[in-house]
DNA sequence: TCGCGGTCGTGATAGCGGTCACATACGACC
DNA sequence: GGTCGTATGTGACCGCTATCACGACCGCGA
């Protein structure tokens, strides 16, 4: 609608190291646009190749099965970007992204993207570390999926979520809290199990319950019980 | 022991843009060493950085469980390489790596790979492109971790690993065979659990069991059988 | 105020597949 | 040829958890 500042481009954090005049003379050969909260951004398989950096508001990248199962692989952040992948090997799209806020996107073209790896090493070894981020991150993933209970991958999933909380000091907080599919869907298991596995934290006194809201009361003990080898069994006898 | 081809990297892929002479001048700034099956080369969260590349032989990229459990990664054979991760982004090891046959490794410093990602734009993009393409082996597997039942996943692994049989035309065969074990690594499941799988197959007139050796009778079949949404429900009832 | 769509909280059920337990079979090396 | 370590075939068991099925709740718009 509205136009955008010309040098939106400068809050992305890859482009830190460009002079103000390089950004406005990047963001000259891009497009931008705005996306609505659940508006589809890019589908997985398809045959396109830009980049997108996210100026405004956040997105989800995703991917469902056949059978409708939806699997969270990150969430973008304004000042981050995503669709490389595909600049960079010109295969098909690797997964779907999905606004899960107002957001303002700036596209970039693939040719445009790597002349610009070409010419700024620096730009290219940042792209280089944020990719092997994401491969460390997937191989955790791989290794929690491989060797963990859906059980405990929610305990981890709420650690990974949790915040200090401002209000109460050494206290734990997850606010907003996702919706139990949306946490279920980054630590592949079912909405169903995520519900029983704070109900049964709550029971025990480890969080509370709030609405939009999860306080973790005892954020040591669900270290305790993400981490423990098989301890928790008697823990649980004796409870 | 015996001197090694001073200019081995040459053999590596990533290398294949160099000249002879860089190729000797990067090679004086590396050291060698060979390796014996089932040797640990690189330890999971060691603090150390170099690049490793495969002149002969292979490697396996694994992980191993508090359990005890095997994950294992990827294969790296010869003219590739391992231990980039590191060097980008000066964190620890992401996993470890065992010799799977006698090989010869070259070893570069961190900072000497660093320089050469800046200075060769070419070598830089190279680098990335085998970056993407492990992060979406990483996103596939993932999503059959999510989504796929352990059989599903053996039958997947056995579909990678199978080709073509130059003995019978035609025919698809697997040789030779991995152990049960090293197939469950891959397909995050347990030896019981192909061996059972193998044992079905070869029941159904599917595979057939030989020594080191499988034979893929039917590939079409094993495809439909792991990518069928769920008739093979219907089939399993029918026979 | 009354639906109404989306979330949440739980039972009940059943089936996949991990674990344990052996019985072979296969090599490799004295 | 014996012997030992390692890889294979199954059988039995049973715990975890996906799935189905509801009822309650909540916020929102008509």
């Amino acid at each position: 609608m509205t136009e955008i500042d010309d040098r939106a481009l400068a809050k992305i954090n890859l482009f830190d190291s460009l002079t103000p005049e390089e950004v406005e003379k990047l963001q000259r050969r891009s497009a931008w646009r705005r996306f609505v909260p659940n508006e589809q951004i890019l589908d997985r398989m398809s045959a396109n190749q830009e980049v997108f950096f996210v100026v405004e508001g956040a997105v989800r990248v995703v991917n469902y099965s056949l059978t409708g199962r939806e699997v969270a692989y990150a969430t973008v952040r304004a000042g981050g970007y995503f669709g490389e992948l595909a600049a960079i090997d010109g295969e098909p799209r690797s997964a779907s992204v999905v606004a899960t806020e107002d957001c303002l996107l700036i596209k970039l073209p693939p040719n445009v993207f790597i002349e610009l790896l070409q010419s700024y090493p620096q730009i290219s070894l940042e792209v280089m570390r944020r990719l092997t981020q994401i491969v460390r991150r997937c191989d955790n993933r791989i290794m929690d999926l491989s060797t963990l209970t859906a059980i405990r991958r929610v305990y981890i999933e709420l650690l990974r979520l949790c915040e200090p909380d401002t209000a109460s000091p050494g206290g734990f907080i997850i606010r907003p809290l996702p919706t139990h599919s949306d946490i279920a869907a980054r630590a592949s298991t079912t909405r169903e199990t995520v519900g029983r596995v704070i109900g049964q934290l709550a029971g025990d006194g480890i969080v509370e319950r709030k609405p939009r809201t999860l306080f973790i009361r005892d954020r040591d003990r669900l270290e305790l019980l993400a981490e423990t080898i098989d301890l928790e069994r008697d823990e649980e006898l004796a409870r």
